[in-house]
DNA sequence: CCTACCGATCGGTAGG
DNA sequence: CCTACCGATCGGTAGG
């Protein structure tokens, strides 16, 4: 009655995901990515090919969820610190729904092969872009405190990215309320 | 007339330091040590048991450093604005002088073989605790509005854990003046 | 998707 | 600190 199940790449993607950010990406062989899937290492290649490819795929999810929401949000047409408020709140919902990838594209991109890993970090470089830009405008229509705006992104974004190593699904704060403490506490540090 | 070079055992962890930290630890092996040493890997086994225990030397040498800071900060007569400052100067100031062992004490611990794994998370643990400690006091003494003194600790490390993502030395900016700004930044947020 | 296997590399040891 | 080497494991391929 039931479907026999099947490993699509899907599946693969998704179970490097979770090993590449538990034990990272050197940390994970192809034997153990198969192990978890009930296939044999070598297996593995019928769906992808290669272990960096592997990566970069997965890095790849994480990087296109972000930068979704970076031009999502600066398309619109929001004040300066209602698009600060969107680029944060999405932020916490893509580590807390996508911890894997969310994780390996902050952490492993060091692993890739040239020219991905440098692609990847021009990628992360336009992400914080996004949050200086934000923060520019908001400064000079007067919502905020002159700061460097490039120092204030940075500042910004080591509290999201944090998030992945302390975040647990169990705690007691909801993603959405976590987002708000986030904006108070660097909208504190912006007045 | 000049010495003749030999290596120590403290040139090899600070090396492994250096590795760890760039490749990571299960990207760093034996022969790749030796050979920024000049040494075959197998000739690093005279200076040290195993590459378990050079990642241990090397966390512990992080670690001390960060426990040190908050036990010297802790025990001072400083009332609780200015032991956080001084937290945030400390924990800048080792970061920036030693980069590698502070980085493979925060990225690296996770591949410390049990119990000595343990034994780091709750050096780190004990860390947070510190800032929670003096948030708490300051918030008390009437110093900072009232905000989930743990949730507080997290953020502030936060933004100090993501330095050795970004700081470069040869920046603009000081180490001292990118302490005050982070105290800065982080206070604005607790006010 | 498995079996059988490849050459390369891993952490580590023996003996000097 | 090196030479010579160990068994284990690595990413990956051939053939079915």
């Amino acid at each position: 009655m039931t479907a026999r199940p099947r490993t699509t790449k899907d599946d693969v993607v998704k179970a490097a995901g979770k090993l590449f950010s538990e034990r990272g990406f050197h940390g994970t062989s192809m034997r153990d990515l198969g192990g978890v899937l009930g296939l044999e290492g070598s297996s593995l290649y019928a769906h992808i090919t290669g272990k960096d490819q592997l990566l970069l795929e997965v890095i790849s999810r994480g990087a296109a969820m972000f930068q979704g929401l970076a031009d999502e949000v600066l398309s619109s047409q929001d004040p300066p610190d209602v698009k600060l408020r969107s680029l944060i709140h999405g932020h916490v919902l893509i580590v807390v729904d996508h911890i894997d990838e969310a994780r390996t594209f902050l952490n492993e991109a060091r692993f890739l092969p040239e020219p991905q890993r440098t692609r990847v970090l021009e990628l992360r470089r336009r992400y914080q872009d996004a949050y200086e830009e934000v923060i520019r405008r908001g400064m000079a229509a007067g919502l905020w405190r002159q700061h460097p705006p490039q120092l204030m992104a940075i500042f910004i974004l080591s509290v999201l990215n944090a998030l992945d190593r302390w975040y647990r699904p169990q705690g007691l704060r909801s993603p959405q309320d976590l987002a708000v403490d986030i904006y108070e506490f660097v909208t504190g540090g912006l007045s």
